[in-house]
DNA sequence: TGCTATCATGTTAGCGCTAACATAAATTCT
DNA sequence: AGAATTTATGTTAGCGCTAACATGATAGCA
């Protein structure tokens, strides 16, 4: 029989705590604790009373309460920068069912492509303790970096390969799937290349990339479409009407996206423009509808979801205490080599 | 001068804490905290001199121990079917957008479909202690939904029009959007009509609607091409091959989503089957591609992001005690007739 | 000028849980 | 059998923060 004192003042919504489970069963509150965290250590026979006790009680543990003791949060933060975008979403999804397996949550946050947002998500995630942390990109603010690496906490970039990797790295060569592309395009014969692409640093990295391997042909010229983030069939077909309005239009674009890549497909039909003999056009990130559509659209395949998977294998195995053998891992990419380009 | 105890046993990761912000800054913790959360209540003086303490400190805020004192965690739980799906995807970042306005951060879980997977994360999230629940469609588990309205924390149900709803919706009738469908495939005079959608709740209730609105036309059939969860463009190509070699091909197929009917238009194109003459197809969610491809597609238009927004005002309204007005808001659906059907 | 209202800050007492150490009981070993 | 080990449970002391109340200083008003 023990003294389980009521509940004193400051009284939260919640309904049992620990202690009355622990008092209807007849144990001490430590108990309870491993039971639910740690079930090998007690006997099998306690076990089940508490187990009882908890049904009874219909005990919902405090897991925030539970956090703040151990310091642990079974929580990853992950930042991209925006989660209407399929690619990142595949990212995300993998990286989610791999945590849940192992009991972590996943805490999101969108950046917008910005450094700024990310930042102060960064500092909020902190606050919040989270156990580990997966950033889309290698490109930080100098506050985000130098708070990372001080933090403590393991930290996984993703969809790029960093040169100076905070932490981990679980991605590919951007750089190098645009010069990929650009070997292709010009071993092709297509002399007159366009980038139509958006402002973020991986783009940036792809454009790069895709330069070197126009640098080395003589004759190769390549025009650059500035396109505004976020991806969608509609811009697609904007860049071609409008190349083709100022009469500009180019032997191939490489596009940043498939739905770009699709929309100017879509675009070259409408007018009668054959594809890929008069217009080539090669995607990125080979979306379900490069394969599916007509003509089949040449893109880059790129390990989305294994990203996230992998990712989230470094942090769990971080947090186990294993040690890591391969800190940076180059999942890379493969061109799709179909009708369009 | 305070005599600032040097920390205790049991020390965590993290660098400074409150009390030593407030040390430094020669004020209470109570100060530090109030500098943090309701600065008008600060002289300006102080709070300059306890900001430059957090500052030169480089005081993160430990989240989980505020949380855990206030019973404010200004974590919003939000599960979703699965997150790769662009309409999920469209109604999250409604959500996590608004949130991130009033300082709100987003826990994310998916259930793929399954009540018993949701049932998990809703006592996790419980357990964490959110301050608000976002769900997708208006069926859950009986357990669930006892826990949910025994649990006390505001609740909205999305992406439908629950009958009995738990606490407040931001939905739409999807039994009404199947109706509208199947009116206007009827009005054009096709009575050989195909259902072809998921197994989850939402299509059924779209199907119901289509049944009830073939049912009052004579001599109108309905098809149903039973599909497995998760859109793509390749199922919707694979539905009009199979539906062709069972020489089954009805006058029009209402898809579950806009993937799988432009997926469908692209094998009808491959097969010169003449869309709509032949073949009328009709999509869901009113994707990005719909308007753009073409034949442009009929689709229905859904507030796939205005349910993220308006949950989140709903949750954020009820967290700060303002009353609402209209707990249940149907947010309605757009029949977007197009070139395809 | 005295008396109340307002503002600025501090003190006390937890929020609900777990780490670390301590103890008691059951088991193994020599 | 007695010491050494293992297993099962308990006790103590916080994790880092904020609610609630208390206090002292400043302003407002007749």
């Amino acid at each position: 029989m023990s003294t389980s004192a009521p509940r004193k003042s400051r009284a939260s919504h919640s309904g049992s705590r620990m202690e009355d489970v622990a008092a209807m069963a007849g144990v001490s509150m430590i108990t309870v604790s491993r039971v639910l965290n740690t079930p090998d250590k007690v006997a099998v026979k306690t076990r089940d009373t508490v187990l009882a006790a908890i049904k009874k009680t219909g005990y919902v543990p405090n897991l925030m309460a539970g956090s703040l003791a151990s310091n642990k949060s079974r929580i990853i933060g992950a930042i991209v920068p925006t989660i209407d975008n399929s690619i990142f979403a595949d990212t995300v999804r993998g990286l989610s069912d791999t945590l849940a397996l192992s009991g972590y949550q996943l805490l999101l946050g969108q950046s917008n492509y910005d450094l700024k947002t990310e930042e102060s998500l960064v500092a909020t995630f902190m606050g919040r303790r989270v156990d580990g942390l997966v950033l889309t990109g290698g490109t930080h603010s100098t506050l985000t970096t130098k708070r990372l690496r001080q933090g403590g906490i393991p930290v996984v970039q993703t969809w790029d390969l960093p040169k100076k990797p905070i932490d981990m790295v679980a991605g590919f060569s951007n750089f190098e799937a645009g010069r990929a592309v650009g070997q292709y395009l010009l071993a092709k014969g297509w002399r007159k290349l366009c980038f139509a692409g958006g402002p973020d640093d991986r783009s940036a990295a792809r454009l790069e990339g895709l330069c070197s391997a126009v640098d080395k042909v003589r004759g190769a010229k390549l025009r650059v479409e500035p396109l505004p983030a976020g991806a969608s069939f509609a811009g697609g077909r904007k860049v071609v009407a409008s190349l083709l309005q100022n009469m500009a239009l180019p032997d191939a674009i490489f596009f940043g996206n498939d739905a770009l890549a699709a929309g100017a497909v879509m675009e070259c039909q409408h007018r009668h423009i054959a594809v890929p003999s008069q217009l080539a056009i090669f995607g990125f990130a080979d979306l379900d509808i490069a394969a599916a559509m007509e003509p089949a659209l040449s893109s880059i395949r790129v390990p989305t979801r294994a990203m996230g998977e992998v990712a989230a294998n470094m942090l769990l195995a971080r947090l186990k205490g294993e040690p890591l053998d391969e800190p940076v891992r180059d999942l890379g990419f493969e061109l799709m080599a179909r009708e369009s380009a």
